[in-house]
DNA sequence: CTTTTATATCGTAATATTGCAATATAAATA
DNA sequence: TATTTATATTGCAATATTACGATATAAAAG
């Protein structure tokens, strides 16, 4: 009990579901946003650009490069962070299949 | 501790997290797939389709509701639910956002 | 009115997430 | 080498999520 039970949920289920969980904090959409925002890389700046701490914010990062979402290179003794395109297009896959049924659907019950 | 800090978030970044949280489970995926497949409203019969009890079900409905993902319309004394365009709506502008920034990005440093 | 059918809510146990202080690690610089 | 700088990890408390049995609710069917 209090487990997600994965393994009755196909792969790709599975992995939309990582993605999304992993976009699902505020704090990570603003570190996305922020990488955008910059149009570069993030070295330890986005420690002074968040209202969290250090060690929170370095575990929100992990979170998104666990998923996928972000990649990041050692730089000299910092680390580089930038958007992971790999993740957002398996996020497009989705999102392109629902806005496609949303924009060619004929039942109108709801 | 332990409650994630909105307050220090925008709006915005607070409504893409709880619209991405509400997509970040497996069964919430499926649930969302199983209407685009039916095309036409589940009244039930999604408690058939997936391995989890009734209760649970009715919980993840309720969190995709509440998120303004999937909305209902009592049919007898059956519920009718389906995708809310509205919901994805607001996640498209997000990811619209971050795919217009990924084909257009300048900076090669990952 | 009673029973059936469909769904929601309550209560609770198991587990996961969030956040941070303290500490570790590891490269850069003095 | 010692210190500084940047980031990660550990450990822990607070809170949230997941799941389900039991029960409630409410309309339909009998």
């Amino acid at each position: 009990m209090g487990t997600t039970k994965s393994e009755h949920f196909t792969d790709t289920q599975n992995e939309m579901a990582t993605l999304a969980k992993a976009i699902g904090h505020p704090a990570r959409i603003a570190i996305i946003e922020y990488l955008i925002k910059v149009d570069s890389c993030i070295c330890g700046d986005i420690v002074n650009e968040l209202p969290l701490s250090q060690p929170t914010i370095s575990q929100h990062l992990k979170e998104l490069k666990n998923a996928g979402l972000i990649k990041g290179n050692f730089e000299g003794n910092a680390i580089c962070y930038c958007l992971n395109e790999e993740g957002f297009n398996k996020i497009k896959l989705f999102f392109n299949h629902v806005n496609t049924y949303l924009e060619n659907k004929k039942n109108e019950c709801c």
